[in-house]
DNA sequence: ACAGGGGTTCCATATAGTGAAACAGTTTCG
DNA sequence: CGAAACTGTTTCACTATATGGAACCCCTGT
């Protein structure tokens, strides 16, 4: 039918994706001619590929007949921005973590005002981290914290840095040095400044485009890391 | 080939669609040979049609080669959730609007060089603002634009300011004095500067935090507007 | 080395997709 | 008000295109 220079064997399939594509990317709903049109598909076979696409949930039409994102798509849009998927996603990460290390590891989100503990794995040691989750751990104080204040997922909150050990980082310029040396190398840490003896290593959770949505952390005493 | 009950003419994408909507609904990453299994589909196929959809980037491979949500489906996902939260949050305040006062209102948020309008609750008035969901309206000719302007929600562009009549304002230094007006008084106000006979008042949209997210506005013909 | 598990590529076959044209609605226009 | 110009859907003869069994590659574990 067509000149095919390659032949994949996915005609049909290329072109159902084309359209999806093209649909989801627009804005506005799309009419079926202008979609047959900017793709160079004929009418008759558009309307086909469209229909089935409708027919399985990925579109669907307005009133005016114009497609835009189906049910199963505005559905997953919706389960996708919520802490439990990120939970799900990097529970065999936090699991690997503490495998190699022995070690608490830690998943975190920003919160208002405290860093939301979402997730923990124990390591082996009797001696470690007890549970965090819930607990209200500021940011400055946190290496999970600074991860956050450091790629702007958050915004350093205007009140006063609360001292919480004599090694807690209580000014606001020293904060600013201290994030950008953790945006430097890429991990940040702490020690004794949230709890004497406490040392922790955190690391940013990036979205494919890059965004920061988080931190996982590994921690445990002093006596065993350095 | 396969017994088939209704002559739909389109196995190749059904099976596509299939395919892909199991992998979206499943928390965990599917395998290959799993999706072949349960949709009894050949391996052979099963590869060439994932293929076609990775290539698509509508699915992608973990490190095990396990098929999940690929980059197109995950970007829309994220941006469908931040402009339709705020669509629902509004529709009610703009039917509100509507109810109240018979004139068409809108919602908008910033967008690349234009403004990005969402949503449109029409009003009475057979003679009143046509359409404008997906227009590409400027900033600086628009009381929308100027909230979004006016409480740095976005950047003024750095081209030209186009004139669309000749009560726009083109001038920079006369559009932030406009702006330090609209601070002030807290709402903005257009008047023929987008269209001839066309006024509009709008209002901007806070999040809790204070932050301007987005802006609201009621417009229609001078004739009935003062 | 081998068995068993992933996934991909090959290629003859005919099914399933194709698209021009006819059809059926709407809206626009003179 | 009828014609024209848009929508999108259905039909149908044709063959290009998707199909799937088998052969194949590349791992990992025994």
């Amino acid at each position: 039918m067509a000149k095919s220079e390659l032949t994949t064997g996915t005609q049909a399939i290329d072109r159902a994706t084309a359209l999806l594509t093209d649909v989801l990317q627009s804005q506005n709903p799309q009419l079926l001619g202008a979609l047959a049109r900017t793709h160079d598909i004929p009418k008759s076979t558009t309307s086909r590929i469209l229909g089935a696409l409708e027919r399985a949930g990925l579109v669907q039409r307005d009133r005016n007949g114009a497609f835009l994102a189906g049910q199963v798509l505005t559905s997953f849009a919706r389960e996708q921005n919520q802490d439990s998927v990120l939970v799900a996603r990097m529970r065999t990460v936090l699991e690997t973590l503490s495998d190699r290390t022995g070690e608490t590891s830690n998943l975190a989100v920003p919160g208002n005002g405290f860093i939301n503990l979402l997730d923990q794995v124990d390591g082996q040691y009797l001696l470690g981290a007890t549970n965090w989750i819930g607990k209200r751990v500021p940011y400055h104080a946190s290496a999970l914290g600074k991860i956050l204040l450091a790629y702007s997922a958050v915004t350093i909150s205007s009140g006063r840095l609360e001292r919480l050990t004599d090694k807690t980082i209580t000014s606001r310029t020293r904060l600013l040095e201290e994030l950008e040396e953790v945006r430097r190398r890429g991990f940040a840490i702490i020690e004794d400044e949230l709890e004497e003896g406490l040392v922790a290593v955190a690391a940013p959770i990036r979205e494919l485009d890059g965004r920061v949505v988080g931190a996982i952390s590994v921690s445990g005493p002093s006596t065993r890391l350095s």
